[in-house]
DNA sequence: AAGAAAATTTAGGGTTAACTAAATTATATT
DNA sequence: AATATAATTTAGTTAACCCTAAATTTTCTT
């Protein structure tokens, strides 16, 4: 199945479906920024990964690109991957929920299906990560989550906190603090018109947050 | 520290390293044989690693390498993860001792310093992994071992098993169902002449090995 | 010490995955 | 519909690592 899969192919590949969950088709250019390479490199890149038997991803010309199954499949196996990983260093080196990131990004292309297959027994076939974020199955379905993200919430309105995003560790250890995690209640105090920003009830805390923050925590309203 | 290194540059430097525990030098073609690659392929390498700044090793045309103090160090933190992972890989994740090599092989260049400490600190600054090879201290210092191998008993002599190489899944395999651990002890009940075979009784078994086996386990003389 | 055998290096290539700069195509504005 | 701007692709390079085949150097044997 993953053979001539090298790390950075795996990486397009998980970005490639973590763009696609959002919308129907990933653009050459937000592949190349969240690679962090030129996107010239994109383009060479995806005519590879079209051209691979089997194909991995459909590629249009000046169109972007979409993930075939098997594509989509090699991606949601690095997400097990990394997701079962964050969750392992966490709970069995006592990692920090801000601090699994990084580890978990290297270690996901290295590890092998046999100890892939331990960490899940170990953790009792976990469902989400420290952050949250779902575990796709092992025969590689990604269980459905709430999509709808605290800055879509109204004054007033009551939710419960179900993921975060996983890759600012800054913001991660400050939510943190505030108590924002997984499964912590909020309420909207209120919502600015002109700026976005959201007044939260935490617990004891009353939280400010902008937009970019509020995008990247998902809730589910109570 | 480790900045520019690669995993290709990880494995140079620790084979050198292990050959020269033997030789005084190693040779290209010995290099070569190890890493799996071509003589000339070695070549190469063993003029970029020289060049380096600071250079890793001293090369001298037609007369092998030998490690710098900085080259060393590389190889001994790179040991030093291998076994850390090994023992960390058998202790919490219940792998055999014949299943931990592969693995760590790949982990041993991708894990942080931090992981490295961290699993160091949970399993108690341990000194030997699964195999019974000694563990580099953080200062990286190689503890020092035995370097009697079995080949090298006599008749009528008794040893307890010390360490064993962790490369061959299948003679780990054969020695763990004989018995053949670190820490069990052993008498030569007969050593043939013409042929190296060793005839040994360790526990109810007695078992009869050749020189290729015997030379890949250590022992300490009772 | 000469010649044969073994070890090593040189020379010339190939692949992967990145880059920059220039050219092209698509989209948005007026 | 023309033009400006943004997105994308092409062309030409680079660096790391590997290869094979041929040439050279060292070591071994007689």
């Amino acid at each position: 199945m993953r053979e001539n899969l090298t790390h950075a192919i795996e990486d397009y590949l998980k970005i490639i479906f973590e763009l696609t969950l959002e919308q129907p088709r990933a653009s050459t250019n937000a592949i190349a920024e969240r690679m962090g390479v030129a996107p010239a490199s994109v383009t060479g890149m995806l005519k590879r990964l079209a051209a691979n038997e089997p194909p991995l991803l459909e590629y249009r010309k000046h169109h972007g690109v979409e993930l075939t199954p098997a594509g989509r499949q090699v991606a949601l196996e690095i997400i097990r991957h990394h997701r079962l990983l964050e969750l392992f260093l966490h709970e069995t080196l006592g990692y920090g929920w801000d601090e699994v990131h990084g580890e978990a990004d290297r270690l996901e292309h290295v590890i092998s299906e046999e100890m892939e297959e331990r960490i899940a027994q170990r953790l009792g076939e976990p469902q989400v990560d420290p952050h949250g974020q779902p575990i796709p199955t092992r025969e590689l379905i990604l269980p459905p989550h709430s999509t709808l993200s605290l800055d879509q919430l109204q004054s007033g309105q009551s939710a419960r906190v179900e993921r975060v995003e996983d890759d600012d560790a800054d913001l991660l250890r400050y939510l943190y603090s505030v108590g924002l995690v997984p499964r912590a209640e909020l309420t909207v105090l209120e919502r600015s018109c002109f700026d976005d920003n959201l007044s939260l009830q935490v617990g004891a805390h009353v939280v400010v947050l902008g937009p970019r923050v509020t995008r990247q925590i998902y809730v589910e309203v109570l």
